[in-house]
DNA sequence: CGTGAGCTTGACTTGTTTCAACCAACGTGG
DNA sequence: CCACGTTGGTTGAAACAAGTCAAGCTCACG
């Protein structure tokens, strides 16, 4: 009898940091263990709405199946920025596991599909399972590093490098889960989700990728993107 | 007999997230497990010394017991940015502990007093213990929601706005050390270490200070901030 | 006494924002 | 099938926040 976990492995494609995939790989004999312990229940929410705010979810862990979600902090004058945006298999935010309430806002991108676990089962499965507990801790020191790297690019870089690294970093996140191999792959973020990750406005994201279709470095259309010069777009994210 | 863990005890002052305490405090029927298994090593760094570089630290994790110390990502053209500061009783790095390597650099600001764990010993005492196990992920609770409003500072806020958060957000952390309670507090920070921080130019944060000085907002001097107008102080912080 | 690190100030430049107008694509209801 | 509002993107001109450059100051330290 395959357990719910095991039956969410479909549209979670198996790759190193994804943790549907880490708990369903956490190891053959601790498999009959999850399916007793761990309950999942499915949700969907449509693109453009928000999925979670700030102080909900005090006690449940959602992990992204399907789609793509952005997590954001919303000042009051109505900017916002985004810390991460969520891919298939990622947790919302790892904090949760431990107790922590959300602090931010979760919105729906594209249509979404994630799976919900009672924290407690979940905490009680990774103290259980070293070798989950292991997997866990891996991806949550990887949410550290992206984040440090996020303080960097926010503080210290230019517009452009700000936006070539935002793109690179997710066909990097993308190609990791087997969702893009070539150089064009998925793209469903507006300007304006660009322009809230990277600190800048709509207008002038905007401007910057103009210029790049104009260098010929990439283009974007039908919800996708194409790399048109790689080693010219790679020396603007990393020349510093 | 006391442990070591004990013998580091009065440097670092009992308050919540503090790990010392955390460490000392985690309950009496544990202080005996604790000098058996956890053997903490001391070292001093002078102040403006690099203590640690990135990939440094592979099986230690170090705790501040005294001092100043900031944790920064350069890039190669020089600038840097600070991902935070660490204060008395402050892990490197909560990631530490589970195996991942630095990846930034730790500087001294003032002379700074650590002490070290071997990884091992310290994650082996977490499991043993969940007491100290909630502790500690609180302690990292709070360093990821402190790097997700770094990311919100650095991507939405002008330079009056983020200069004042970081003065008002070390004030409450050195409360919560018991090392501030007044308006007046000690503050070794040269202005480029502000500068690195807040993601501007030094010259841009003298100015600022100095039109902060000009309100009669707050006056820094001799490695120490007074506060002189707290409510309009806190407006321009969080008044968005 | 000289040197270097840290701070201040002013003039000028640059990158990014703001404002505004406009266009294209799309879904909806009459 | 067309009129319509909405959402998303483009472009240019003007305003602004922060950066750069440069000079001069103080102060601690050898």
């Amino acid at each position: 009898v395959p357990t719910q976990l095991l039956n969410q492995r479909p549209s979670c494609p198996p790759y190193e940091l994804n943790l549907c995939h880490a708990i369903a790989s956490a190891g053959d004999d601790v498999s009959d263990d999850f399916s007793a312990m761990l309950e999942a229940t499915e949700h969907t929410v449509p693109a453009r709405r928000i999925a979670f705010r700030s102080r909900d979810l005090h006690d449940i862990v959602p992990i992204m199946c399907e789609g793509w979600a952005a997590s954001a902090i919303a000042l009051s004058d109505g900017s916002r920025q985004i810390l991460s945006f969520l891919l298939p298999g990622d947790l919302v935010s790892a904090t949760l596991l431990f107790g922590a309430p959300l602090h931010c806002m979760v919105e729906a991108i594209t249509d979404v599909r994630y799976r919900t676990f009672r924290r407690a089962d979940f905490k009680a499965a990774l103290f259980k399972h070293p070798n989950l507990f292991e997997k866990i801790s891996k991806s949550w020191i990887e949410e550290k590093s992206r984040s440090d790297q996020l303080a960097i690019d926010l503080g210290r870089r230019t517009a452009d490098e700000r936006i070539a690294r935002l793109i690179l970093g997710l066909k990097e996140r993308l190609e990791q889960r087997g969702m893009a191999n070539g150089l064009s792959f998925e793209f469903p973020l507006r300007q304006h989700h660009i322009a809230d990750a990277t600190g800048l406005t709509p207008v002038h994201v905007s401007k910057v990728l103009s210029e790049f279709r104009r260098n010929g470095l990439i283009e974007i259309s039908d919800r996708a993107v194409t790399i048109r010069d790689l080693e010219n777009f790679q020396r603007i994210a990393t020349l510093r």
